[in-house]
DNA sequence: GACAAAGTATCATAGTATGATACACTGCGA
DNA sequence: TCGCAGTGTATCATACTATGATACTTTGTC
């Protein structure tokens, strides 16, 4: 469900919270579900519980998780209020989209390719199975 | 032309090299063509010379651009040829796009000005003006 | 030759990601 | 009521590495 790669630049914490968030943005995570233990999805990963404890608290922070002692962590919302600027905010969506295109490009994939990929993800994204 | 995210996560020169591979497969950037200056970019950016180096570097290893001490940078390819295993790469790419467009979602974006940017950047990917 | 402009090398520093380990809270069953 | 297993949390050490200040080397031009 939860994918990291160990070497990518991205640090596996920040790797942690962009997967979670993506999980919760096309709905596979629903308000009230239990995310892993730490020392659970820690093992998975092949990770320190610590690196996947400090994600989850970076995501109860910003009050995407609740997590308590001794019982565990679940989804506390799916919504989150941003805090950047619009503008800066658009430029960074544009630029990381235009990466990910460019990317795939690089990567040998066809235009055909990538639109599908493209469209399966909206798909999931906004509900359409 | 190039810009970067101080408060990233992903390192500066990692941001640089991800740009200009951008400005590489959208053909902005052609055979031939002369970077700025290390200094220069630097001070643009408002980083240090060093870190614009290390990224020149990066890419001069791979053999996407040639420099030269006292002359300066040039584009010398914009072909790359990929090192990864292809099952990997490819979850990688999806990994990263699906990350994209849930972050633009995030973001608040909608789907149709969504799809508006994935098409726009591949019309420049693919060289249709 | 002198000089300006380019990339390169060296070194220091601070930040931080990661991991090993021990701690504290909760709930359940004997 | 006690213990125990299963949670997340806190502490600390370590190693890495990104970044930057500075000095060096090469190139081309006047």
């Amino acid at each position: 469900m939860i994918t990291i790669s160990l070497n990518s630049p991205i640090p596996l914490h920040d790797q942690l919270v962009q997967e979670i968030r993506r999980l919760l943005a096309d709905g596979t995570l629903k308000v009230g579900d239990e995310l892993p233990p730490v020392r659970q999805l820690a093992n998975d990963l092949g990770i320190n519980l610590n690196t996947v404890a400090r994600a989850y608290r970076e995501l109860t922070d910003c009050g995407l998780l609740a997590t308590s002692r001794g019982r565990g962590t679940v989804v506390l919302s799916t919504i989150e209020k941003t805090t950047e600027k619009p503008a800066e905010e658009k430029k960074r969506i544009e630029t990381t989209l235009s990466s990910a295109l460019a990317d795939a490009k690089i990567a040998g994939l066809n235009r055909k390719e990538i639109e599908l990929l493209v469209l399966r993800q909206l798909n999931k994204l906004w509900g359409v199975s």
